[in-house]
DNA sequence: ATAGAACCGTACCGTACGGTACGCGTTCAA
DNA sequence: TTGAACGCGTACCGTACGGTACGGTTCTAT
């Protein structure tokens, strides 16, 4: 069941091919041909077989070497006060909203719902390990180390954090992974900033502790 | 721009066929071939592609199809009281979280995603139309009147429909959409009373007026 | 220097599938 | 009765693409 999340770093040459396959994703959508990355790469698709096995070995290792550069917030979690607990839950949101806001993340979004479409759960679990999950696994900590300096209350820290996620998010991932022209319009980026204080406004406005 | 959504009725022999695709989609994920339609609808391909032009036809009337069986929530705005309101909003969370977690929207909402991923944004188009957008048409007068009848506060409309729809769907859609088999296994539907319930709460919390 | 591995480029194969053509049965109207 | 339209089943075509094979070239290690 569990995702083997291969740390192993690339070579070079390797990550010339995955920056190619990434490349090509995100330019073509998905119609990421075997022959297109070979040629992107300057290699041979042979070398490409040797080294990914095939085409979702080649695009599980883009996916997984992607989602390593990602860099969730290092929150130091000495001396908790509401100041600190606050910036780090925008800056929680802030990272949010701009990964899945990105070109790079709506691309393989899309490209793991594809796959999943065709009963091949292995990229959507993949993507779920490194985005939601990721994020999930860093959050709960401040979280409930925001209980207990009683900034914070609440029961269970994965509703917690699930409805955190809803009032960052609401429906702007599902719009972008449909494509609806007028979010993307809107210039979402340049919102982030007033999304980020909104959204903690409120989840503060919800789970905030009677100090608060 | 504008999607044309045919509301024209399909004949029954119509009807067979974008059953048999529907079917298909559901069990096959997007391994959708015409081939495979027309042997489960008993037809022809000719037939097929005369009806419905190309296989993306296929696809854009059995989504269309499918949409206009989703039937959103009649609410009666006359006298309008806070229990009133509050059933409305209950009963909105209620059918979005049951659509959204249904086999055949996660199916359909896949098939648009990989669609998008194409460059083809019609099929996108056409579910954010018939799913968030007709949501949020019926929703946002509802809030409307709330807040005329100073049951409700907010400045946007438009915000308060997101952060509806945020509190409700959380991360739910997207881990759907994605495989997530934990959630899977958890029986969302089993929970949606409870969590529309929260939802519901947690919005009239953040937007509930100074009666509530 | 040289054997051998690594690897590039390209040609090739098999298959799956979208789309078309056609033969034949069935229905229905004149 | 007949003929025309409709539509089913099937065979067929072209293409795109995943995957493999192979000849030639560059790199490496002894």
């Amino acid at each position: 069941m569990t995702i083997k999340v291969n740390e192993e770093t690339f070579t070079p040459r390797q990550q010339a091919m995955l920056t190619a396959a990434l490349d090509l994703l995100v330019e073509n959508g998905d119609g990421l041909t075997m022959t297109a990355v070979a040629r992107r790469a300057s290699c041979s698709k042979e070398t490409l077989y040797k080294w990914f096995g095939d085409r979702d070995g080649l695009l599980m290792a883009t996916v997984q070497w992607q989602a390593a550069k990602v860099r969730m917030p290092q929150v130091d979690q000495t001396g908790l006060n509401a100041r600190a607990l606050r910036q780090s839950i925008e800056q929680f949101a802030r990272v949010l909203l701009t990964v899945i806001t990105s070109e790079v993340s709506i691309t393989l979004n899309r490209t793991a719902v594809t796959h999943t479409a065709q009963e091949k759960d292995r990229l959507g679990n993949i993507v779920l390990e490194n985005s939601l999950l990721a994020i999930c696994r860093r959050l709960k900590p401040i979280l409930e180390a925001g209980r207990n300096a009683r900034l914070l209350r609440f029961t269970s820290s994965e509703d917690a954090y699930r409805t955190f996620f809803g009032l960052v998010v609401r429906d702007v991932q599902i719009r972008l992974l449909l494509g609806d022209k007028a979010l993307i319009q809107a210039n979402v980026e340049a919102n982030i900033e007033a999304d980020v204080k909104t959204a903690t406004d409120q989840f503060f406005a919800l789970y905030g502790g009677k100090s608060q």
